[in-house]
DNA sequence: TGTACATCAGTGAACGCGCGTTCACTGATGTAC
DNA sequence: TGTACATCAGTGAACGCGCGTTCACTGATGTAC
């Protein structure tokens, strides 16, 4: 039998893998609208993948552990983003803007992973929020790692460094955050949160060169300071 | 008859006010016990008041209702918090590692609230996202105020000090969110969770007041410098 | 002050509904000989 | 290569349950005369 539609002529392992893809992008698909996944069915899911609620457990034991796998798929999906991040031309030019334009992008590109974990970061089972916030955690390193690699803030000790990944990486999902949240269609707003997102980095970035020029001789001073 | 009592010997708007606040109360505990407010049903809470179901209609039309009386009273809260952070001796002393500490003792002192906010500032039904990010966007302004009262970051614009106290009450709520995740009893953690929580926002305020100094004369270099 | 009536917070029973989970099944795909 | 059997993804019906919402009610508190 010649292969001609994207199911009926498939061998069974793809048909499996295939209803399972439709399961977890019919959960995503529901986030998408609004829902937050906590509250989502087993038989809403199904029933958004157009099949029987109990096929469901042909693939899944129950929403969690779907909610789990969607969680692995954003951290493959944020690790190919940094991998993106690392192609950014770091010779000349603003690279803050440059990474804010990049990120946002992809945001907008993976709206509904970027919703998924948004929502479930602090909303969701305890399960979830401790598996996203490991993922987080991750990247965040990672993030250090590459700032290492490109040879800045030499002087910042890698605690100091991660702190200040910590909070760029904060920032970066409450931005994420913010664009979703936006009413589609209006690039005047976009634009004002797309600044205030870059003065916001601006600022950590500035705080964190501050404190590694000064970091060397006197930190006590600058505590004093607060 | 003699009011021995709590209830028994209260006149009809004091009962009805008791229960209503029974049922708030109710909603915060479920979510005190790991409950997103989102998933809360409405027979739920009225159980946990230790109430019948049908009784709810009498104070809320549904459980979003109660959920925006809840956002009130949290943005009550946080303008207490204010008030108790103008009395904080600016003369001497860490201001930053003082203000620390009131501010996470206040997280404590209102967990159930504060746990509440959390979970329902992304995780919620729309309305309830968009109190909470009202009330969150009153304190950030307030916080301005309060910061250019105090004579402090002279030469930076009004909007720009406005983005910085975003940026720092950001902080202040991912903190709380992670303190109030930590598992009871645990000094050591804690301790670490406030010490990177006073850099956080130490690396931010260095941003911002060398963001002022230089700003005056020349933004673009900055800008350029990434 | 005493009495008769109105109000209304909370009750208890009932409803229809969608939920998660179970069961025995179907029939196409895969495998052994 | 052809046949007979095994596998197993997805089906369809059924279950008990808690949900939100409705209804007529009770009886203590409040009010008018």
């Amino acid at each position: 039998m010649i292969e001609h539609e994207s199911d009926e002529g498939a061998a069974r392992p793809e048909r499996k893998t295939g209803t399972r893809k439709a399961l977890l992008q019919a959960a995503l698909t529901l986030v998408g609208e609004g829902r937050s996944f906590t509250s989502l069915g087993l038989r809403e899911i199904a029933r958004q993948a157009g099949v029987v609620p109990n096929a469901f457990y042909r693939h899944f034991r129950n929403t969690d552990e779907l909610g789990l796998e969607l969680v692995d798929e954003t951290g493959i999906t944020l690790r190919r983003l940094l991998r993106e991040a690392r192609q950014i031309d770091v010779s000349r030019g603003s690279i803050l803007r440059r990474s804010v334009r990049v990120y946002l992008d992809y945001v907008k590109a993976n709206r509904l992973q970027f919703q998924f974990i948004a929502t479930e970061r602090s909303g969701g089972s305890r399960i979830l929020r401790l598996a996203i916030r490991t993922d987080v955690t991750h990247f965040t390193n990672e993030m250090a790692q590459d700032i290492r690699a490109l040879g800045r803030y030499r002087d910042l000790p890698t605690p100091r460094l991660q702190m200040v990944c910590g909070l760029i990486v904060m920032t970066m999902l409450a931005a994420a955050t913010d664009i979703l949240d936006l009413p589609p269609g209006q690039p005047l707003l976009e634009g004002e949160m797309e600044e205030n997102f870059v003065q916001q980095l601006h600022v950590i970035l500035l705080g964190a060169s501050k404190w590694q020029e000064k970091d060397a001789h006197q930190a006590a001073v600058l505590s004093r300071r607060g």
